[in-house]
DNA sequence: GATGAATGAGGATTCATTCAT
DNA sequence: AATGAATGAATCCTCATTCAT
């Protein structure tokens, strides 16, 4: 148990499965989820089809791998984000801008993301959870007004999900996030004036650390 | 068992098709769209698969169908209901409602129209017109503030989609979609009290007309 | 439900599941069953592979049908043979060189039933029925003196596929079935003489009946 | 228990070998040897996959390897046993029983050696070899009185081999291997009341030498 | 010798679609 | 129009085997 006990390669095998859920990704955007054979995924990885099932089990747990990459990609470094900033409104603010950008600068990731939306709600659930969070403090410090946590979670996440679609499919303008994140903060009680100055502050930097998210993640094959 | 058994005449051709429709939106609902061959369909509608055939040039064109019928079922009764009404205000409040209720009444719709999202976006398309339009003479008469006709569309249509989404997951209480109308409301400018009182007024009632949507729509085959 | 309600084609899915298990027979003789992709048996049967499974839902159920199939066919034709028999040695004399004989005049029979024949043992049983049957009544008949029921069917049975194997190997002179029937009449608790007298009767002939015992069997997919 | 825990020197290479091999016996008993993938047994001897190349070239030598074993276990047992008698009649009655025996001791052999017949019928000619040897040396002496050499060997074996499938499947009573004896010597010439009587002698034990057998077999990889 | 990731040919299975009846 | 058997391309998945460490 003392030295380097279990340690060959480090991290060979994590390795490649972050090279199959990143070539998922990349082909996902182009042919779409059912129209992506295995097979093809994994020539993208610059892998044989078999090597695949080494580290799935079918085609679904990769989905959801993605889903989740995905996800956790964007809401660790939101989480971050917001770490530094004390206005629950803010947070908010923040968040949507910063998942709007993240679409901006990604295409790939957007589109996925979208595809992905309802397949994969399960795993969506993650950004929920955070939010929600957010929001409930944000309550709890009378911040804001809302009828229900439930109604304020879903007018939140609506908005930055169809955000999210605008810019994927070029809709969106250049101040799209901002004005998004003004009308949430309306709906969430927030006046007019006020919304809009929160939703315009300088936006705080995330940091570029590579895949961060999907790090954590249990390997289902041994 | 007397005379002309079958009716021949009124539509026979018509009621196949809808027969195939309806039976896709149970079966897309319990196995979603990629997981429904056409023969579980068509057994399900009672018909052989080769049947299918005689009414679709293909699967692709049944999903739009299917959309087309799951939206139009809606669309036409929201607009209906809306044109009792003055105010553009409730306009998008009776709409997002209505929308809702239909989720509540019906999940098996709601499920499928969810999980239609992305394969049948062209679709979906006609509900944000809808809603654009709305908005716009909204904004026209001074009824709305907001930044962009986008952005104001982007954060209504997310509410609706997110709110049914929290339907058909069961985690929307009673007044789940009046809050969700209030909160649209004030992100779309109106003070928070008069959106809560918009949203809570009595729903305008809509006609129980059996599958109205999918009458206009050009049959392919014939 | 008069006339002819229900029959369109007379027994085309039939014929084509036929036509499966019988190439299937000929496949497995010279490939061996593991060696035999369904591709492969569907070619010979002059079909197409998907056809396959609209007869069989996968290949361990082909296996059971080819073996039942074999089965049964040998096992009808020895039931016909023996009914017009009256004493019991002579039924078990019969059926072993009947056995026997069918595998010298196809070989092909005689390779897949002895590799079929543990991977069905569920299949052989009805072989297995049938023997008991006349066994217990030689038995109660004062005919046959054994130790067991159980001892003597394992006795002839494995008489039976034993010599099968020295045939399909090669190794079985002319004679060997009577040579087999006389031990296995003397096992049976018949003297010697009488015994070597018994199987070398002239053997009632049997009919050519086509692929007489598989039309009872069950279709198990609609 | 002390001093060199892991015995690095005597056949430590053996050692893995065997441990492979009895791995196959469980895994073969349980998912049969088709379906055996070289992963799960290598796995169950508690290797990696790769070491299984380091013993063995490929899969179908393996199989050789467990025919042999299973195969070696017996007959080795069985000539010592056989060795201290001299009645040729004694011979048979008391390998047959031993057969047996074996079966009942260790159902996973005999499941095994059932599955095993057709995959590696080269391998069970040992056992015809031993047999057809005792059985002529009784020819020649005047105690069996056969039809054929061939024929004698046919019905000893196909008794031994049916009792074994009675005992795998769990038809056997406690006294059927005295019973099949008893019935193998009648067909062999010999009295029913002496057939008898030799078959309940008292069996002469077989020593519990380990894996005995296969120590012999010669070692394919280096 | 042991390890376990990678390989890729082989084969099973699905299912949209065609077509003769 | 309805039927349902047949089709075969597309894809999933398995697993014996290789190989670098």
């Amino acid at each position: 148990m003392a030295g380097k006990t279990e340690e060959k390669k480090p991290g060979k095998r994590e390795r490649t499965r972050h090279q199959l859920i990143e070539a998922a990704i990349r082909v996902f955007a182009e042919r779409g989820i059912g129209g992506s054979p295995i097979q093809t995924i994994a020539n993208e990885a610059g892998l044989a089809n078999g090597t695949f099932y080494n580290h799935f089990t079918n085609k679904q747990e990769l989905i959801f791998a993605v889903a989740g990459s995905l996800m956790d990609t964007v809401a660790d470094q939101i989480a971050e984000a917001v770490a530094t900033l004390d206005d629950p409104a803010e947070w908010v603010a923040v968040a949507l801008r910063h998942f709007n950008a993240k679409a901006r600068e990604d295409p790939v990731w957007a589109t996925v993301t979208v595809r992905l939306g309802a397949s994969a709600s399960e795993v969506s659930e993650r950004i929920r959870t955070n939010m929600t969070r957010d929001l409930e403090e944000g309550i709890a410090r009378g911040r804001f007004k809302v009828p229900t946590r439930q109604a304020a979670a879903d007018a939140v996440l609506g908005s930055g999900l169809m955000g999210l679609l605008s810019v994927s499919t070029g809709r969106a303008g250049p101040e799209h996030a901002s004005h998004m994140a003004a009308m949430a903060l309306r709906s969430l009680g927030i006046h007019a004036a006020e919304a809009d100055q929160i939703a315009h502050r300088p936006l705080p930097p995330i940091s570029e650390m590579g895949q961060a998210g999907t790090s954590g993640r249990a390997n289902s094959k041994g």
